[in-house]
DNA sequence: TAATATAGTTTCGAATCGAAACTATATTAA
DNA sequence: TTAATATAGTTTCGATTCGAAACTATATTA
């Protein structure tokens, strides 16, 4: 056993899926990345529903980010909103029609059925390995490793369901705390 | 936790592992596909070193196949050779420039560095979850899954250091059988 | 001997993707 | 208050990936 099975291993399995998600998406005329990148987006918080944070969660290019939001945009997805302070920032909102169409093809057909075959233990064992080995990956690469507002240290509880955020100085609503979020750092609590 | 996290945590490390392995190719001109299937060409056995096993190993067409291994015969990495039996069947064998250039590339720089971080268990834990998972899926897809003789139900321990294959009926090199078999069949002994 | 199955190649077109050049807005330094 | 630099994003380009389908050739089965 050696490090070259882990990659043969993830590699394996990746293909599978995105094959599986190729045919899946096929009746809709959604590609792969369009799928998983539409699918980031309906999860995304407002400081990361923009291109950047897509070239970040996917490890793409910015031109290949800006392509793949172009398609989605053009098939009535996505759309483009501007933001208040900078001007060169654009925030992506999933439409109605895009969060009808994940809702169709998201996750993929097998990954749901091996999933429903795992006990509760495999399941969390198994994700709670692939989330490290990513954090590891993302580590040595530099890239922020995104995660939600209850396990980020910025985040502060203000009340009652109420919260704010440390590092942007803004409150934030109960809902937009489930979201992911391109700043988010561990807490270390 | 539900399994888009799954989908998500794969697509995105497998994501950084192709990105890595692309640079790391790059001096080369070996492309990320390219990587991998001259990876697993260098470990597998002779009923396993033909276009339509690797086809099968990574979940590709035909014609997919069929140009990388162009591609790599074309670069001297690869050469082709006539099965005595079978006059449809091509096997491959990797040339030793070819393994050379598989001992630089393979596996990607901070895929080897996270592996050189992790403890044992940790290893071998997430080793033995993606199999798992790599298994499950090629079942639900009605896919071989590729194995060595030591964990297959055709293997026959014929005398000291010498074994025999059932499906085959043919005596194994020592040596032989430490490589991946398309036809491999896990013993339920 | 004919029909069918299997192994592989070729051709085609759509999509992926990175690299590089480019525009526009922000931030920082002089 | 400019000028320089950094950041966000788009566009263009070309190489590669990939599947689908048509094709050739050899094996197997009827």
């Amino acid at each position: 056993m050696t490090d070259t099975h882990l990659q043969d291993y993830i590699e394996r399995i990746a293909h599978l899926i995105r094959s599986e998600t190729r045919i899946a998406g096929a009746d809709f005329d959604l590609q792969p990345i369009q799928q998983s990148a539409l699918h980031y987006l309906a999860h995304a918080n407002r400081y990361s529903d923009t291109p950047q944070a897509v070239t970040e969660y996917f490890g793409l290019t910015k031109g290949t980010v800006s392509q793949t939001i172009k398609a989605l945009e053009a098939k009535g997805l996505l759309e483009r909103g501007a933001d208040a302070q900078d001007g060169r920032k654009v925030h992506l909102k999933v439409t109605p029609a895009g969060k009808k169409l994940l809702k169709k093809t998201m996750p993929a057909r097998t990954v749901t059925g091996v999933w429903a075959d795992m006990d509760e233990g495999m399941r969390t064992d198994l994700l709670v390995h692939l989330k490290n080995l990513l954090q590891d990956l993302q580590r040595k690469n530099e890239m922020n490793a995104f995660g939600v507002c209850k396990t980020c240290r910025f985040n502060r509880k203000t009340g009652d369901n109420r919260f704010f955020c440390e590092l942007t100085q803004e409150p934030l609503r109960p809902a937009e705390t489930e979201l992911l979020c391109r700043e988010h750092e561990t807490s270390t609590a």
